[in-house]
DNA sequence: GATACACCTGTCCGAACGGACAGGGTCGCA
DNA sequence: TGCGACCCTGTCCGTTCGGACAGGTGTATC
């Protein structure tokens, strides 16, 4: 039991005051009531009022079988500093990153501080010289996927002494897998403001993952056996599906339809 | 932000001490990393160390498109009266209960006494006259959909004095929604320890995820395409599905193949 | 040795599917 | 007044699916 390797439930009591106890209790709680962008923005805002958090970032992205990333879904960069970001991307410094390398393998959060200590690889001190031009260097990463999705969340935050005080690093064990599930949540949602899917697609879907044959969905829907082929087949193209089998399982996997 | 109607971060520095608020946050930790159903009798235990648990019953159950229970898929009794949920069964009392008819309706823990005091119909009054004989007068029930599935829990704790008290009643706002969704992982873990579907079948279910055809996976499988039709039409007998789709979405929803 | 189960294979055939051809319509927006 | 969405309809045709017939093996249990 207990976050982390050595950390048990009397750090709490050691490094946490009574205050403390109550400010992360109550923003585990309002992770749990998480549903928008806007409300994790401020769920991060509450936090950097807990802890010394300057600049946090995060992303959903899409993993392949070796947890490496193939696509990003998309960001919420709270006040990260956006030349860092561009820096990154344009030197691929995700392949010089070592948090990135650990970023899925635990479902624990990183402390910048304990992996740079861990890896003293030349290689790696250019990277933390670069970040360090941005001001970051005292911060902790989170990836983990999602339940029962192929997609993961990761974010960063960051900010001077952040995680090198017993204090911070506790409340972030603690705290920061609450994060990672209100962001999942504030993903779904956001899947199904962007209707990639038109609402009879969606319909079509519906009666398709029941085992429905395009007629049975015409009668339900009152329509024509080509108009539900038709909706069947823009759904499919869409969701770059071969058949209505891949459909559904891509259209139930990205939360564009619902179990019923 | 705060757990129920009027709860605040203010009621858990009122009403609970720090080592309340410690066992709590570990609790909710340890909820985090339960995944057998051993753990979640642990986490109940533990529970029970800080309010006056005395019983406790959990039930995972499918549940129809109105909220209504179809099946129970199975129960984690810890320390529930058997008498009272063979009389439960028996007289069909979910008819009468007021707590199930409000059990999926929000996602908030029922306190018995709370919904004692808004309904004082004399049916009512049976019903908990009846519940009176084993013992059960204060306690809550919590019940709460899976996400992206069609199931859903509900459990049940009962003990002396547990919820006339305020600071039993702040714990219990906060703590009980990690329970349940260790309930879910245990849950999950659970279906795929019994295995419904042999291993072929898995891995046929597999291929057709992605949409492959009969010869297709033939192919990858080095078998006759015969052979893929044999597995793929048994895995559709126990999945009760009419066709591939079916199959693949009911899979999924169940747990009993997964993304990637 | 019988029984059960998982595994594999074959052929046949009607139903269902998915693609490609073609053509309607309404609505909102530039 | 286009233009692009979303919606709906038709026919044709080759492929795929799923059910029903039938057979085989190996292995574990009783």
């Amino acid at each position: 039991m207990g976050a982390g390797e050595g950390m048990t439930a009397a750090d709490l009591a050691r490094y946490l005051s009574k205050h403390d106890l109550v400010t992360t209790l109550d923003l585990i709680d309002a992770a749990l009531e998480t549903r928008t962008q806007d409300q994790f923005r401020q769920l991060m805002v509450l936090t950097s009022g807990l802890i010394p958090i300057e600049h946090s970032h995060a992303s959903v992205a899409d993993l392949d079988e070796n947890r490496a990333i193939t696509r990003t879904r998309h960001q919420v960069n709270v006040n990260f500093p956006e030349g860092w970001l561009h820096t990154y991307r344009q030197l691929h410094l995700v392949e010089a990153d070592p948090v990135a390398k650990l970023l899925f393998a635990h479902d624990k959060p990183l402390i910048w501080g304990q992996i740079r200590q861990a890896h003293r690889e030349p290689a790696d001190r250019r990277f933390y010289g670069r970040a360090a031009e941005f001001g970051l260097r005292d911060g902790f990463s989170f990836g983990a996927r999602f339940v029962r999705s192929s997609s993961a969340s990761f974010f960063s935050c960051a900010g001077k002494g952040l995680t090198s005080d017993r204090r911070h690093v506790t409340i972030i064990q603690y705290l920061v897998p609450h994060l990672h599930s209100a962001l999942a949540k504030v993903h779904l949602g956001l899947l199904k403001e962007q209707p990639l899917l038109t609402p009879r697609e969606v319909e079509v879907l519906n009666w398709a993952k029941f085992g429905k044959t395009n007629w049975d969905i015409s009668v339900q829907m009152s329509v024509s056996e080509r108009a539900v082929k038709y909706h069947l087949q823009n759904a499919m193209i869409k969701l770059s599906a071969g058949n209505r089998s891949q459909a559904v399982a891509v259209a139930l996997s990205q939360g564009l339809i619902d179990w019923g």
